[in-house]
DNA sequence: GTACTGATCGATACACTGTATCGACTGATG
DNA sequence: CATCAGTCGATACAGTGTATCGATCAGTAC
């Protein structure tokens, strides 16, 4: 065929010329919309209409663009309120609402040292706000809030993806949970475990995450204020 | 070149026949060597002198040898002590020495829902340890101390493989990244955060997960007692 | 003893990954 | 206008998880 008759290629939209802020807002709406592991260099550069070796010039490896990505949340963490124990509960719920509207956070969270200025700004306020605390006792104590938060949204998380798997809604999913517990509580194995899930009040997410979080902020209390 | 000129194979040592056992067991083995992502079908198979297809007749696919690596490592956690709060503190140590012994449980740890045999073994050895406290408060209470565990492992062992990326032990790690943060601190942005970082006491990985742990379990205590 | 059947097994193949390499092109310089 | 240095990205490579399906083998029927 010659030139001629062959239509124009559709122009494409032209592409503001790439910068690593669009690379990762590429990044993250494929991992929002599809999970971690659908974040491929190829599907980011195809989603801004280049070639997969041109994302090379603006990061060094894939995990940089994954460290990119959280760093690029940590923007949108920022803990409020008064008194320390307004500010890491505040600390606390963003993070988690973070990763509840970016579940792919919860695979990031705690997986590499978070050094990105995003990162580091969330910290200078979440210090600054800690005003009042004994400098010696702020880093412990924000580390350990950081701790149980990564832990909680993780397990939280996997437990929602778990449910999701089976297209179920919570209910549906305990309900075909319980057949196989059932079945293996009924060896008597675990007669203790067995009683507990059968017998006690079984609380959401949402109570889950704040109990174990008032726990964690009681104790630092005791401590901060003695 | 014709079969009788051919040496005979070096007769393999006789395997013994495929389980899920050894099937796990080489992939700890291999993970324990070489991080999670030496964790191949292909490698554990060869390790184990069979094609990669052959695993297929044990596990149904990758996600689930991780899961039962995960459960394998969940033998080794039995918690031990008197009263409720050598239970816990226990379980998190013991938690947290297997994930020093295979540093990929840290990138496993709250992945996915722990429902196999051994880590129901787990639950129950911790459930039936608790035996004094409100049934009602078992669960919300070994979730907490779960999340905390899993969290703050996570970021030790981040820390951990950040260091020795550089092959630096600690002491040089943080004089490395001393000028990244110097410089960095030097922008002014920070100001809360420099203070704190230069002027607080620094505590080792063991402190650090203690002070985070007493936190937590005062905090029970208090609601347990009550 | 032979022929057939059913199940089992694993080699091959596929689609995809991250990224090293290096030829082609571009813009600057003599 | 010719040459060169430097940049860019298409191609290629080594690896991944796993679907497919032909070959193989055990067991059965005659």
């Amino acid at each position: 065929m010659l030139v001629w008759e062959r239509p124009e290629p559709p122009n494409r939209p032209v592409l503001a010329p790439l910068n690593r802020e669009r690379i990762v807002l590429a990044a993250i709406q494929l991992a929002d919309a599809d999970g971690l592991e659908a974040v491929s260099l190829r599907k980011v550069a195809a989603a801004l209409g280049v070639g997969p070796m041109r994302l090379y010039t603006y990061i060094a490896s894939k995990e940089e663009l994954l460290d990119l990505m959280v760093d690029a949340v940590h923007a949108e963490i920022r803990p409020v309120g008064d008194g320390w124990r307004e500010v890491l509960r505040s600390l606390a719920e963003t993070t988690r609402q973070a990763a509840h509207e970016h579940e792919w956070l919860a695979d990031l969270l705690g997986g590499r040292p978070q050094l990105g200025p995003h990162a580091l700004a969330r910290g200078e306020a979440v210090v600054a706000a800690l005003g009042g605390v004994d400098v010696d006792a702020v880093m412990p104590v924000v580390t350990a809030v950081d701790a149980y938060v990564i832990g909680a949204v993780r397990r939280e998380i996997a437990e929602r993806r778990a449910e999701r798997v089976t297209g179920m809604d919570e209910k549906r999913w305990q309900a075909s949970l319980g057949p196989y517990l059932e079945r293996t509580f009924a060896t008597g194995r675990f007669p203790a475990l067995a009683t507990v899930v059968r017998d006690a009040a079984h609380l959401d997410a949402d109570h889950t995450f704040r109990i174990g979080l008032d726990f964690l902020l009681d104790g630092i209390e005791a401590r901060i204020s003695r």
